[in-house]
Order: C-alpha cells, then structure tokens, then sequence
DNA sequence: TTACTACAATGATAATTGTCATGTTTTTTT
DNA sequence: AAAAAAACATGACAATTATCATTGTAGTAA
C-alpha cells in the first residue's frame, strides 16, 4: 500500500491542501485500486461511498441520452478526482465512470473528505476551486457544442486531445480512442466521424494511421474549430 | 434598504443557513440595485467583487460564441445566486448576465461571503451543493444539445420555460422570450425556431399568439423532447 | 397619423448531417 | 492459423438545418 505522503499525484488536485498529519492517517483509510480498460468504476445513479484519485490511466464520464447513445462528458486522467460532487453534495452520481485505459486509482472514503472539509479551510478553498472549473468547463463546453458545427466539434475535439493527453514521439494523439468514442464525445453519428476525420486526412490538417492521428496544420484545425474555414 | 432577516427570498438559496447575527450585519453591508430589462448585472471576464442575490425578475446567463452568437447558457430568477462560483473561486465571470426582464437584485460582498464560509460549516455545505448542482444541471443541459436534434432541443426547452417560470391564467408562458433569445437557448438559427414553433403549432401541440406561447399537448411535446416523434 | 424599428414569418436553395446498406480491415478469441 | 467479433470505410439517399432574400406585423417615437 502506497503512502500519500510520498505521492506526488496528489500535488494536482485538492488533497495538495492536507497536512503531514492528515496525509499520513489517510494513508491508512484509502483503498488502491486496479481499473481494467472497458470496467466501471461507477454509473450514474449509484450513491457513491467517496472519492476517487486517479494515480494513472484515462477515465471517460459518460450519460446515456434519451436516443440511447453515449455521450462523453469529461475525460479525466492522472492527478483528477472522481466523484467530488456526489461526495461533497452527498447525492447519486449523474454520470458513469469508465476506464479509458487500464488504469490505477485511491478511493478515499467520504468522511474523510467531510472531515477535511470541516477542519481544513484549505482543502474547502481548493474544493471550491475544483467545483467552480468543473461548471466553468461545462458551460464553454455547452457553448461550442451547443453553436459549432459537426466540424468545427471535431476540430476542437482533436486539438483537446493533444493538449490535455500529448503526443508521442512520432506525433500521433497518446490517448487513442476510437472513432465510435470520438463520436461520443463530438455528439454525432460514428459515420459522420469517420467521414469527417477522412476528409481532413485529404485536406493535409491530419495524417491517418490506422487508429493514429497525427495533427499535420495545428493552424489550419483552430481555424476549422473557429467555423473560419 | 430592506432588512435581509425578513427577505423570504433568502430561504430559497443558501443564505438560508445564515445565522441572525450574520444576517443583521448582511443588512448593513449588502447593496439594493434595480436593473433594468436589457441591462448587464456584469459580463464575462469581469472580475466580480461578490454575488447578486435576485429578489425579482429574470436573468439570462451568456456567453458569446466563436461564431459571434449569443448562447444562452442559463436562465436564473428569484432567489437564485450570481456570481457563486467567480465569488468562490476568485475568478473573473466566465458569463455575462443581462436582464430579461426588469430586476431587483441584492448585492452581497465577497467578503461577507468567504467569512461565512469560514464560520459556517452549514454555509458552506449548502454552497457545495449550489455548486454541484450547477455541475449536474450544465452536464445534463450538455447531453441534450449534444444529442438532441433542433426540434427535441426546442421542445425541451419550451417544457423547461413553462416549468421554471410557469404559466398566465390563460396558460401561455410567464416568461416572454423573443424568438431570437429562444434561439439563443436552443443554438440555432432564429428562422429555425420560428419555421419549428409554426410547425408546432400546425401539429397542435403548441398553440401561438403573437409572442405568448400556450403549451396544449405536453405528453406530445415531452415525446418529441426525447426524439420519440 | 406617419415613419421607423425591431420582430416575426415564409420561400428558395444550398449545405450539413443522419441513416441504411455493404464491404474491408483490424483485433480478439478459439 | 482459423474463425469470430469489433472497428473502419464508403456510397447512396433522405432528412435536417443554415443561409439569404423578401414580406408582413406590432410596437414606438416623431
């Protein structure tokens, strides 16, 4: 069992707030985890016990929509908590949680985060912090949903994906989803993703490489996200 | 200058959990504004120096979008706050908010509002859950624009009118909105709306006059809600 | 009243996007 | 390695939505 003294993921996110004293008893209450690509680690609905740190791997939140097809609403990786707001506000998870990639993670049962709310005004200050960019990032995310075209979506999808999860070193997006899931996130037909990733290919903005993309013209995508093209 | 013990709007928000103490001291040092319909309360980017408690009217919360549209992203009225998460986090307004009707507002410094955090444990429980439920509403509000056609989004939003702001004695809509603000909700284009609210009314599921919409079918409004049509 | 302005409505047309069908490639399982 | 399953790709067509142009209408100011 890991020790959260020594752990550096937790510089992240709020926990960076805890004292020595706190760290070192929440190393003994929290719980590790293995997360299998394609597994659970919660669904909406569920009434969570705590929270989850992820020390590595990708996470997808996801919501079924009324048309039974997955919306993606959040990816969430290395140093993120899952389920602050289900265990700050004590209500049922409003979204899914599922491994991306395999992946590791500390639960952390919910009264210690009471706890540290009630006797640490450091930790409460950076919990308002984290809530207010989750709302923050959900409101411009409904803008450009909400005004983009299918398009544009996809261009912003892609450059989100080479600034939030980099490149390897040949160029190609780290994160590799597939085009059903790039469908989840853009909110459109799988189709409609292949088409469009297709036609970027030809138009030189991308380089398709089997389920690789490399990003050719990072100028001319912001364009494409922009509705300039 | 109305005194905060007796404001029955407070009860609908976290002030609620306010102590009398805290609330004399909120009457001598909050502020009574009057806006009126089409005036900014603040715009995005601002730095706020508190939140705005509304007492009466409605406010529309947007951002402008890359392609020069206004999204509407929420709408608030009585006894909600503006300005929670900007206050709270210390961070500029990520949206504008402009009346859309006339208005009273109280204003609260932030001052007030982060002492009360740090000597109300029931304060800032109940901020934790305003926040969250922020969060649930903006994810929720996400999966519909990503999913939902123009139609079921339009129709959603007019069940969503009539549920927050409910309806005149001859059952039309309290809240008045242009067609254009309407698109603004929607993200689309204001003649999509109009062709789409005629088409409504030709199915008889809506019935239009002048600007007052009267819903008649809801149980058919709420199947093309879910795309069900 | 008249003129002006904002809002609403509609047609015509183009562009976008969804859906269904079909075939190929890649990955996984046996 | 063979079989099965999943993912990718493309065509054809229908449906949806955007855009531009024009006209009508209601409210407001001169």
């Amino acid at each position: 069992m890991s020790k959260c003294e020594q752990c550096i993921v937790r510089q992240l996110n709020s926990l960076k707030t805890l004292t020595k004293e706190e760290l070192s008893h929440l190393t003994s209450c929290k719980g590790d985890q293995i997360i299998k690509k394609g597994e659970h680690i919660f669904e909406e609905g569920e009434h969570l016990k705590g929270v989850y740190c992820i020390k590595s791997g990708v996470c997808k939140l996801v919501k079924l929509s009324a048309n039974g097809k997955d919306q993606i609403v959040k990816l969430t990786t290395k140093g993120d908590l899952l389920g602050e707001r289900s265990t700050l506000s004590n209500e049922p998870a409003n979204l899914s949680a599922v491994a991306v990639t395999d992946m590791e993670v500390c639960f952390i049962p919910q009264v210690e985060i009471l706890n540290a709310v009630s006797s640490n005004a450091n930790f409460t200050i950076d919990m308002f912090k984290s809530l207010g960019k989750s709302i923050r990032q959900s409101d411009d995310l409904l803008v450009n949903m909400s005004q983009k075209t299918m398009k544009a979506r996809l261009a912003a999808t892609l450059l989100m994906l080479e600034e939030n999860f980099g490149k390897e070193s040949d160029g190609s997006l780290s994160l590799v989803l597939t085009r059903e899931e790039v469908a989840g996130i853009v909110g459109t037909a799988t189709e409609s993703v292949i088409r469009l990733l297709s036609q970027f290919g030809k138009e030189k903005i991308i380089k398709l490489d089997g389920k690789h993309i490399i990003i050719l013209n990072h100028d001319m995508l912001r364009m494409v996200s922009d509705g300039l093209d």
